[in-house]
DNA sequence: TCGGAACCACGAAGACCTTCGTATAGTCGG
DNA sequence: CCGACTATACGAAGGTCTTCGTGGTTCCGA
């Protein structure tokens, strides 16, 4: 088996809307990606997805119906795993902070964000 | 002018060896990366990445050197953003913790993101 | 039953990416 | 001056990505 490639950008814009909406018919997924792209499109990003292991295909009835092979938090982690390697030097730490400078985050995102790292710092307490 | 694009994996390891090295000829490139890529591979892109405004060229010796357009923390900052909004619905925020959730991270880089969050509640605090 | 609508499979075009071989020309030691 | 070494430029091959048209089938309403 070669090495798993990461989603490329239509794969990922697919793959947006099967977890946001749930398995679904190409034609579903078509509309909901509206008419930047035509059906014919999608539909073969779809065999190819599935040829690759990104979504698995429903054939029971005569209209297929996809979903997602992989949860979303599963492929993000996947993402930054590999932009982290490719422009951070594997520091996944780092990462975060350039993204929470690179773009303003909301008060509620920030105080989660604390909440995360006053947790873990709890969990290093304990450990002691 | 046409939309950035984002450099390509084979360009931002060049990328990666300008940074950290500072300007430098084809062949200081090639070497640092190994034996991974043939010379005229480096070249090539390089001449490429130079078309594309992803380095600049110095041509007055007749060995050129090459050095990077953009600095580091800008092109992480672009990639970031574009992660984010690929794969994040354009939240910086959930893609830190994705980042933190998905690689370990060392104390030393916890505690720097922490009091980066104390710092930034402090400016908020200022701000009233 | 017949014609249109919806479906899937397939192929091919065009754009990029990455690789490297070959051609050509400047440089330098002997 | 000449051969070896270095440099740049260029083209082409082979791969991936994205797009969409065409063809063949099935389904369904009139």
């Amino acid at each position: 088996m070669p090495a798993p490639r990461r989603p490329t950008d239509a794969e990922l814009a697919i793959l947006r809307v099967l977890w946001a909406q749930g398995p679904g018919t190409v034609r579903e997924v078509a509309v909901e990606l509206g008419r930047e792209s035509a059906y014919t499109t999608v539909l073969k990003l779809l065999q190819i997805m599935t040829d690759k292991g990104l979504v698995r295909r429903d054939e029971s009835a005569r209209t297929h119906v996809y979903r997602a092979a992989r949860s979303e938090r599963a492929t993000q982690r996947q993402l930054v795993r590999d932009l982290a390697d490719r422009a951070f030097g594997g520091s996944a730490a780092r990462l975060a902070m350039q993204a929470l400078a690179a773009r303003k985050a909301s008060p509620a995102e920030l105080a989660e964000l604390r909440g995360w790292l006053a947790e873990r710092e709890g969990k290093r307490e304990e450990a002691r």
